[in-house]
This record gives structure tokens, sequence and C-alpha cells, in this order.
DNA sequence: TTTCATGTAACTTCATATGTTACGATTCGC
DNA sequence: GCGAATCGTAACATATGAAGTTACATGAAA
């Protein structure tokens, strides 16, 4: 099944955003997650109508958080991309009148349920400033790394 | 998006089959679960290659269950159906230089990677024995209430 | 030997995520 | 005001993959 990234695109976007100072660009955006500036657009929108980001038209325009990046959690932004469900699987038919099918959908309905609500209440526990502060550690490391490399040589 | 509802479908194929002595037809099993009785074979082979059911060919041929409904979990079938994955989002790059997407990768990762760990577990807590239990439950509910219908007419 | 069934390749159809083109609307600097 | 930069969005193109379909080979039983 092909996947959507959407989730992960606008999180590698947010990320992006929250390093800089400045507006970004749809253009500079696009360049960051490998596509193309009409996609980022139509994705961001969905977080411009949720509040989550603010986009400005014009000369020094383009995105930015409107948000603290502590109250902005991965299930707020699964919720306003309006993503259709978690599950790759599924049933073929929702109101069967075959008693069989109903004990099947029954279980699997169930099982997907719990894992569903496990998803969102673990989302609703990370932040964009969980993921930044993620990404400064990574970014020290990385540093370190080249500073180590450095001396090396 | 388009889920993939094999899992769905075989075990509504063998719950039918559970109900019956005699192998069943592709042709039969393709009118319970309103489908081609090439998408059934095409299916139910994966089924045969784990050993879980069997095929015959030729007159009073057909599929038979190969184990004990009480032995065949909703994992074992998820398993045989080389189903790819649970879920209908993911990220785009699998090994990004960029180390925000690293972050962003990391943190989807594991977030999804403990919901499947959970949908793993209990699917392998949920065997065919318990699905025809709960639908001859549902059967019974259903007979009585007809009974009920024709008493009070 | 005929009939019925599976096994499987090849192709079609359909849904949908993503990419692209085009153009209108808005804002800024001059 | 004018022109450049930027978002907003419709319309269309492309790619992927699940499911449906056709065709035919293979094997088993009466």
């Amino acid at each position: 099944m092909k996947r959507d990234s959407r989730l992960s695109s606008v999180l590698h976007a947010l990320l992006h955003m929250a390093e800089r100072d400045a507006p970004m660009t749809s253009e500079q955006l696009s360049r960051c997650l490998g596509t193309n500036p009409v996609v980022v657009r139509r994705t961001m929108g969905f977080l411009r109508r949720a509040g989550i980001v603010a986009s400005d038209r014009g000369q020094a325009g383009g995105w930015r958080i409107a948000a603290d990046l502590s109250a902005i959690t991965l299930r707020d932004l699964h919720v306003a991309l309006e993503e259709p469900g978690f599950f790759a699987i599924g049933h073929r038919n929702d109101t069967p009148d075959c008693l069989v099918e109903q004990s099947v959908n029954a279980a699997l309905d169930q099982t997907l349920a719990e894992a569903e609500a496990l998803l969102l209440r673990r989302m609703g526990e990370i932040t964009l400033a969980d993921l930044a502060k993620d990404f400064a550690t990574r970014f020290a490391a990385r540093r370190q790394q080249v500073e180590d490399w450095k001396n090396g040589a």
C-alpha cells in the first residue's frame, strides 16, 4: 500500500522552521523536503486551517509557526492533516449481513481500535519541542564527530 | 487509502470452511466473499504455503483447513499473507542524511513500532476457535430473534 | 476421456498519494 | 501605481498497488 507521508513531511518542515527566525517560503521548504512548492502549500494548508502555522503572501512572506513548540503534539498534526486512518489493513464491508463477517469485523475492529488508542495516546505525548531537542542532541553529536575527525587528521 | 482486506477475507473464508465437513471450492468461497474465484485462489495460496490450509484439485476437490482451529491465530494469518506492514502512514526516506529528518523518523518509527508490537501480541492471542465461538453466539442470538418474531406473529 | 477443480501468468480496473502546470490574489519595495 | 515575490487553489498528470478478470495449463476423479 502507498503510505501517506504527510505527517513525516510536516514534521520535517516544522523543525526546519523552528531552527530559523524568519519565515520560510514554500520553495525553500520544498527543497528541504525534496518535493514541490505546491505540495508544500497544499499540505501546510491543513496546518494553517488548524491554527498551527500561519502564512503571509508577498515579498518577505512565507510560513511561520503560530503556536508554542511545546504545545504542538504529533497527535495535533495527525488530526490537522485529516489522515483517514492509521492502518493499511481493514475489512471490505462495513455493515455485512453475513454473521460470519460480523464476527470477523468485530475481532479486527477491536484489535485495531486498541492499537489506534495507543497510537493517539503516544502521539499526544510527543511535542515538537521534544523533537527539536532530539535534533539538537544529534546535531551536537555530529559536530563533535566532525571536530574529532579534524583533530585526528 | 486503499486498504489491504486479505486478512479479513481469509478469516471470513476460514470460518465458513470451519462450519462444514466437506472442502469448499474457490467458486463457493468467492460467492461467500463477494469476489472472484481467482482472487480466492491467489489469496488462499499464501495460507497453503504456510500449511494452514490444503487444496485438492479435480472433482470433489477444494480447500480444507489443515490445522486445529485453536492453533491458528490472527497473527499466523497476518504473517502467512506476507502483509507488508500495518500502517497507512510512514516516512518517505528510510536513510536520510538530514539530521532533522532522522529525528522525525526516529520518533515516528518508535511510536509505530510500539503499536505494531501491541497488534502482533493481541493478534497472537486470538484464534480461529475464538472467532468460531463468537460466531456461534451471534448465530444463536439471531435464531432466538427469529423464533421470537415467529411467536409474536 | 470428460469434467471439475486448482495454479498461475498476464492484463485490466480502480483508488489515491504525490507531482506538475497554470493562473489568480495579495503584499512589499520602489 | 508598478513589478516582483509569494501564497491559494483548481485542474491535470503520474505512479503505485490492491483487487478483478481472462486465459490456459495441470491434475484428479467418475
